[in-house]
Formats: structure tokens, sequence, C-alpha cells
DNA sequence: ACGCTGGAATAATCC
DNA sequence: TCGGATTATTCCAGC
């Protein structure tokens, strides 16, 4: 299937221009900006010329330059590495914030206590393909209107340097972008900072890493045995040499070798534990930070991993860190979800873009198996990711027709509750071999490696992903991170994440824009076993139901067997256990894919709202399904469960309350879109666990956390190609549209749940390890939705309820955590917290309470009023002007069907 | 010899 | 703190 491009391709010879650049006139080449010899730009960071912007470099290095420069000169290393791993004492709090990505002139606020944060003035401003795409970081803040409105407007916005930043604030509270919960680590002065400026060196350290490292690794690290006493110790302690170590070993001195200068400081650098070093270096204010860490510039211990010095989240983080939360994300994902029509520069991996947008459509013909074993650095490959019975997965551009081949990027993203983003724990690794047929380039972005595949008009412009496997890196490595606050145990699910980039026609775009489109599988777990042991629930025929229960319910997925129970649990603000009650299976009507069970009575029968709840199979102690969402009504009170996505008061008698109305039924879909998208993809409830082509409701593989798919965005993302509602009308549209009239008359408005007590805390173990904020938060946090808009937008603009978009591809997919759901359900946790970041963090709340006052000093944390200060009222109004006009635009564009 | 697997031993963690 | 259960990684062996 995937028509191999000849050899052009596997060079990296790669069209780009045709797919990015619009623009006839062929600026500077973006990759001239990537090109590595920048390191004294880069370096220099905060004088930087805009044009260097790290952020925009690397997106475009990562495009552009990913594919022409596939390999980067590599930069003179150690200078680079200096720059990149080590938070270089210029760069470190300059790079993240001010310096690498001011294009204009900071000031300097006080933030805090003895901080002085350097409010960069971004300008946001809309450049054109032939502007120098590496320009600066407006670039990516352009992205709404046209160029018009914000050209040259300046926001000044104060900045916290990722370090003070994260010290104070805890990385829950993270503003970037990026700042995935996974994505924190990108803040940490190391790592962000270097992957800022990074792009090209990341490529060249990806080369060397993915490439050379790798093979002539085999680590043999001096520690060859794994030690117990010390997993934190330094990274170097890890058994085997990780990517980082053995290129550089952290004992490496100064040593010229690019290895060395790969490395980042971070994780060796001192030879204390990561841990320990972390927390002290949190401590340390931005600047004493890049004190501290500038010696080790030098420092000769690697990060854990060079490639994954972190995914694009850093570079945009630093970017949007520098920028209030608010506008930020509002505008960031706003943008990107809006049109998505953008410059050149192309959007960070981490961040959200709609699956569709008028008639183009990024869809997963044929989605890849729920499991494929991943390889580890220290085994052979594993062969790429397969699709259902056989085969491949293939990825579709549909609505596409021009004659221009585009490029398809596929790298692995999460699989949890929070947005879609590069996953740190895995990576993207083409598979070679006779087999493959379809050829791909590898390049690295920010830290994740990403493979672009040739999208051919002849072809239909369809490829087939047979040239993709999954490598697993150690935890270790990864969790030793400076700023990494993912935890990798057990969290070993992801999703291929595809991507492409239309450069379209006036008509439709403005000239010069590029039309970013994302499509993420279904969750794939990657571990030997658990995959089949663990029963998975793929989707669920109802919803919610009266409290009186009674109603069938019929659970389908895998792994099911003759002792599964299935349990409906609630669960307290505290997170904590408040009522659980096993409903009874059917075991007759039931099988290995299909529980029939009745729902048991709520413990309350006189409630008055809607309460959720969840449901999870068990096979025993910890052999648990993750959980799903599902709410009891009050009797009388029937709804559409609103929260999940179709706010509608259905006038239900007894039978469940399914969306589509009349009894869940297996044939029918459950959910109640009536999209024949939906249906035809799969959306509704289906006993085939995994057709070939459909893809079941995204199933939260397992695991403790708790999956509350909205219906609708679970049954899109399931659908794999098919965008949720928020997706396909990307953010404002929603606005737009006005979401009060997509909510339940009877739900309250605002952000806040039916009921009350669902703790956005809710479980999981893994992200108890990431502050539950921003777990939680990952429930709603949707660009798209609420998120979004509850921050940038004002009031009336903002989104009653979070929960339409809630689901984005990105949102949803994940298998919304437990917390999600409830966040979605729920009312935020934090009212005060109005604002969500885009990755669905609860601004304001800090991990580990750090946020507290400091939050509030941090302008990024907030989204909402407190983070605007800085900002003129007319700034905003023009901001959210443009955003306005975007996405009228395009729903305009949306709403002529082609 | 190499890549791709499937299994499984062993270490690290979790409970 | 100990021991069992899980999970993560590393090794092996067969195609």
């Amino acid at each position: 299937m995937g028509a191999a491009p000849g050899p052009g391709w596997e060079d990296g010879e790669f069209e780009f221009k045709l797919v990015f650049e619009e623009d006839p006139s062929p600026g500077p080449s973006p990759v001239r900006m990537a090109e590595p010899d920048n390191p004294a730009t880069g370096e220099d960071g905060e004088s930087a010329p805009p044009h260097r912007d790290p952020v925009t470099d690397s997106h475009l290095a990562s495009s552009h330059a990913g594919q022409s420069i596939s390999i980067p000169s590599p930069p003179p290393p150690s200078s680079q590495r200096a720059g990149m791993h080590s938070p270089p004492p210029r760069r470190a709090a300059v790079r993240e914030f001010s310096g690498t990505y001011e294009s204009l002139p900071a000031r300097s606020v006080q933030v805090s206590e003895s901080r002085v944060v350097e409010c960069p003035s971004i300008q946001i401003t809309t450049i054109s393909p032939e502007d120098n795409q590496a320009t600066s970081v407006s670039s990516y803040w352009d992205m709404g209107g046209g160029s018009g409105g914000w050209d040259r407007e300046r926001l000044y916005l104060p900045l916290l340097d990722a370090f003070s930043y994260r010290d104070k604030c805890p990385s829950s509270l993270s503003p970037s972008p990026a700042s995935s919960p996974s994505s924190r680590g990108w803040l940490s002065p190391a790592s962000s900072c270097d992957s800022l400026l990074v792009e090209e060196e990341e490529l060249s350290e990806a080369t060397i890493a993915f490439g050379l490292s790798p093979s002539s690794s085999r680590p043999t690290s001096p520690w060859g045995k794994k030690r117990r006493n010390s997993p934190l110790a330094s990274p170097c302690a890890s058994r085997r040499g990780s990517y980082s170590e053995e290129l550089q070993g952290c004992s490496v001195e100064g040593g010229d070798s690019a290895s060395q200068s790969q490395a980042p400081p971070n994780s060796c650098e001192l030879s204390i534990p990561q841990k320990t070093r972390k927390t002290s270096l949190e401590q340390l204010s931005p600047r004493e930070v890049d004190q501290e860490l500038a010696p080790s510039q030098s420092a000769p211990c690697p990060p854990p991993e060079t490639q994954q010095p972190r995914r694009e989240p850093p570079p945009m983080g630093m970017d949007y860190l520098s920028v209030p939360p608010a506008l930020a994300w509002g505008r960031t994902r706003a943008s990107a979800h809006s049109p998505l029509f953008r410059s050149n520069a192309l959007p960070p991996l981490d961040w959200p873009l709609p699956t569709q947008f008028d008639q183009y459509e990024l869809r997963i013909e044929v989605q890849p198996r729920p499991h494929h074993r991943a390889h580890y650095e220290t085994e052979g490959s594993r062969g790429a990711v397969k699709a259902a019975p056989t085969g491949h997965p293939v990825v579709k551009l549909c609505g596409y027709s021009e004659r221009k081949p585009l490029s398809l990027q596929v790298f692995v993203g999460t699989a949890d509750d929070r947005s879609i983003r590069p996953h740190p724990f895995y990576q993207i690794h083409r598979v070679t071999g006779k087999m493959v047929g379809t050829a791909s380039h590898e390049s690295v972005q920010a830290g994740t490696k990403v493979l672009d595949i040739p999208l051919n008009p002849e072809n239909n412009m369809t490829a087939l992903i047979d040239c993709a496997g999954i490598l697993k890196l150690r935890n270790s490595d990864i969790e030793l991170r400076k700023g990494e606050t993912d935890v990798g145990r057990k969290n070993t699910r992801v999703r291929l994440v595809f991507r492409t980039h239309l450069p379209l026609a006036p008509p439709v775009a403005p000239p010069g824009r590029v039309l970013a489109l994302q499509v993420a599988s279904l969750p794939i777990e990657c571990s030997q076993r658990s995959a089949q042991e663990l029963p998975v629930i793929e989707s669920v025929s109802l919803t919610s139901c009266s409290v009186e229960g009674g109603e069938e319910l019929l659970l389908s997925g895998t792994n099911f067997l003759p002792i599964s129970r299935v349990l409906f649990m609630e669960r307290g603000t505290d997170g904590k256990l408040q009522w659980e009650e096993e409903a009874h299976v059917d075991r007759d009507n039931s099988n290995e894919c299909l529980l029939c069970v009745r729902v048991p009575a709520y413990s309350d029968l006189s409630v008055s709202r809607p309460v959720p709840v969840s449901l999870y199979v068990s096979n025993g102690k910890r052999k648990r399904s993750s959980t799903h969402c599902f709410k009891y009504l009050p009797v009388l009170f029937k709804e559409e469960d609103p929260l999940l996505s179709r706010p509608s008061v259905l006038p239900l008698d007894g039978g469940p309350v399914c969306p589509v109305g009349g009894p869940p039924r297996m044939d029918r879909g459950f959910h109640a879109r009536t999209d024949p998208m939906s249906e035809e993809r799969g959306l509704g409830f289906h006993l085939p666990p995994y057709p070939p082509a459909y893809s079941p409701p995204v199933p939260a593989m397992s695991y403790p956390e708790e999956y509350c798919p909205k219906p609708d965005a679970a049954a899109e993302e399931a659908g794999g190609s098919r965008a949720p509602l928020s997706e396909r009308h990307p953010s404002f549209e929603n606005l737009e549209l006005g979401f009060t009239e997509l909510l339940p008359p009877l739900y309250p408005r605002g952000p806040q749940p039916p009921s009350p007590s669902p703790s956005p805390w809710l479980d999981s173990p893994y992200l108890s390890s990431s502050p539950s904020p921003s777990h939680s938060s990952s429930l709603s946090p949707f660009p798209a939705g609420s998120p979004i808009s509850s921050s940038p937008l004002p009031p009336m603009l903002a989104p009653p309820y979070p929960p339409y978009s809630a689901y984005s591809q990105e949102a949803c997919p994940s298998p919304p955590s437990s917390s999600g759901t409830y966040q979605d359900i729920c009312p935020a946790p934090y009212p005060h917290y109005e604002g969500w970041d885009p990755q669905g963090r609860v601004l304001g709340m800090g991990h580990g309470g750090e946020g507290d006052g400091k939050v509030q000093e941090c302008p990024l944390e907030f989204s909402s009023s407190a983070s605007m200060h800085h900002i003129t009222f007319e700034e905003v109004s023009e901001f959210i002007g443009e955003d306005i006009q975007s996405y009228q635009l395009a729903s305009q564009m949306d709403n002529q069907p082609n």
C-alpha cells in the first residue's frame, strides 16, 4: 500500500516544500533555520533573534528540517549540547522563557518573593510562509486570524522561568502546553531549555541516539546489574546505560563527544540522586538554578534520553509558558482546534489538532491491534505495529484532491486521560526490512521521534503504516529526567498519532496557511503481558440509568472471564470509595468479550441530581479494567447524559437512558450519535472487539485509571478517524454555536457538575505520582472544549460545559481516566480555579499544593483573570476577536459541507 | 547473520 | 520489615 516514494524519500527528499510551503516564495528555508550551526544563536538565547525561535525551529525542523534535515549536521556538540541539555546558564531562565523565544524585549516582573520574572513581550503576528519560518514564537500565536489584527500586536506577558514556575507552581499547573504532566519534565531547566533550542541538536542527537547509539549501545553500562537500592540514584545508576548514558556515560567527562554534549546535564550532572537533585533545583529560583546548572552544562551525564529530551512540549511549553495561560492556552489551544490554519510553523506534537476540518479529514482506516509488545533498546526490533487480524494500520487523508503529495507524520502518543502528547516512555521506531513496503523518514521533534510517511495522490492519499514499531524506554531513564513527572510503571498504553499538514489555497484558507490535522489510534497496550490478562472494557451500552437500576447493561471488551465481576462504585471528593455495588452478571448471555449485567440500584434512591459513578470489570483483585463513567439519574430525571455529550432531556421512563433512545442493543449504537460516520465507524456498541477497521470506543486499557469516555468522544475516538465533535469543530466553533444550546436544560451551568462529589483525584496510581491536579484536569482539559474557552474567552463565550468538547481526540482518547470522567461530570474540583490549562490541568493548582500563593504569582499558571492582568483590555479583545474570527471562519467552512 | 517473536528469568516495586 | 504479587527489563532460543 504505502507507496514508496522512492529512494529520495528515505533520504529525506521528501518535498516538504510542497507540503508546507504553500508560499511560492520560498522564504528562508526552514531548514536553514534549523541548521545546527546556529548554536551560537541559540545559545545566546536571550538575545536570540526572533527567527531563531526554538519553538518554531523545532517545529520547522521537525517537519521541514526533519525531513530535509534529516540529519542535521551536528551542531557543535559541545556548545550546543550545553545549551540543550544543560540549562546553560544563560539559557536556563532565559531560554525557557524569554530569551530564546522572545522576539521582543522582555520586561521584568516581580513574580514572587525573590523572583523576578521576565515578561517577554511576545509578538503575536501572523507569519506568512514567506517569513522566515523560523521566526518567532509569534508564528504560533498567530494562528488565529488571518494576518490581520494581531500582527504587530504585542502581548506583554509575564513569564516565569521554567524553574520558578516549576518550583513554585507544581507541575500540574504547568502552563506549558507541553506541560502535560509528562511534559512537565520538559519544563525542567535542562530539558526544557534544551528542547527549545535544539531542534537540530535534537535531530542530531536523535540521530545519534536513535541511530547510532542503540546499535552501539547495547548497553553495557558499568552498572550492569540492577540495584535495588537506588532507583533514584542518578540515572547513571540505571542498570544499563540508557540511550543517553550509553552515549555519554554519566561519568563522561567533558569529553568532547557529541555524546556528551548531547547529554543534558540534568540527570547525572551532580551525581546526586535525581530526585534529590531535582528537588534541590526546584527549590532554587530560576536564576539560581541556572547558575547551579551552569556548571553542569558541560556535565557529562546525559539525560536519560537524548531522544526523549522532550517532545515538543517543552519547546512549546517554553513558549507557551511565556504566555499567560489564559491567553496562551486559550489561544494556542483554541487555535489548535480551530481551523488550524497556521503559518508555516508547524504545531508542536502535543498540540491538540482536529482530525477533520471542512472536507479534509485524516482518518484511520485500519486501526492497529490493541496490543503490541514494544521492544527495549536492549532488544532487537519487535517489528511494526500490526493491524487487527492481519496487515498494518492504514491512514487516509480524505477530502484532499490536490496533486501534491503530503507527508504523514507518525509518533507515539499517550493514551491516558490527558490530551494526546508524545509519550514519554515510548518512541516510534522505524522498521525497515524486506517486509516493509512503505518508505518512511525518521526525524526528531523536540525529542520525539517522528516518522514521516508519504501520502501520495496516487495512493488516494492513503498510507499503509507498516514501518512503525514501538520502542520502550526504560522508566528509570525517563523518570529521572528533570521535570519528568509521569510515571512509567504501568504506563504502557500508547497510541499512534498521525498528523499531516495541508497547505491549502486561499479560498479555503488564508494564504500561506497550513491546515494541520491529527488523528490518534486506539490505545495500544505495549507491555508483554498485562494486555492479555486484564479485562478491558471497550464499550458500554448504557451510560446512565435511574437510581433504581435494573437496566440491562452490556459491556463489550476483552478478557472477560466467567469469574469476571462488574462493579459500580462511587468515590467521594477525597477519592475514597463511598459506595460500591456489584452488578448481577447474566452469565448465560455473556462471553469472553461481552458481559451482560443488570445495573444495581444506587445506594440513595432519593437523590435529586444525577450521580456520577463508575463501573469496572474485575477478574480478580489486581485484575481490574479501567473504570467507565456511569450516571445514576434521579428517578424522574431522565437525560441523555449531558455531560457525555448530548445534553438533552429525554422523557424516559424506565428504560435505559440511551442516547439514541430505546434500550441498548448490541446491534445498535449506544451513543447518541446520529452521525452516520459514527455508526459506520463503530461508534456504537459492537461486540467484536477490534474489527479490522473498527475502532471500539476507546477502551481504557485497564489500569487504575478510570476511564470515562464520553460516549461521543469515546465513540469518536474509537472511530479512530472520526473526530470528536469538538475536534471537528474546533473549539470555538462550539462557542459560536452556543454552548448553551448544547447544554441540558436541567443542568446547572457552569463548570459545575451536577453532583457534588466525585473527586477529581480519582485514582490512577500513576497519575498519583503526577500531581493530581493535572490528573484531574486531564479530564476536561481539553482544549477544544471548555478548557479553552474557559480561560481565554470571555464569559459569554466560555462554554459552560466542559464535557462537550472535553473529549476531543486527545482528551478522550485517552482513556479517560476516572478523573476525567468525574471532572466532566463533576464540577471542577477547584471551583476557584476556573481555568484549565490546555492540558486540562486545573490552573492554579499545583501539584503537591505548591501552587498556592505562588501560583497566583505565577501568571503562567492562571488561565483566568489573574493571568490576564498583564494584558491590556484591547489586547484581550483583539485576541478574542481574532479567535472568534478564526472560528467563525472555521465554522463557516465547516458549515459548507464541502 | 539478522530481524522478529514468544517465553521466561530476574530485578524492581508495590501491597 | 518481610513476603507475596506485579511489573519492568533483560536474556534466550527458534524461525
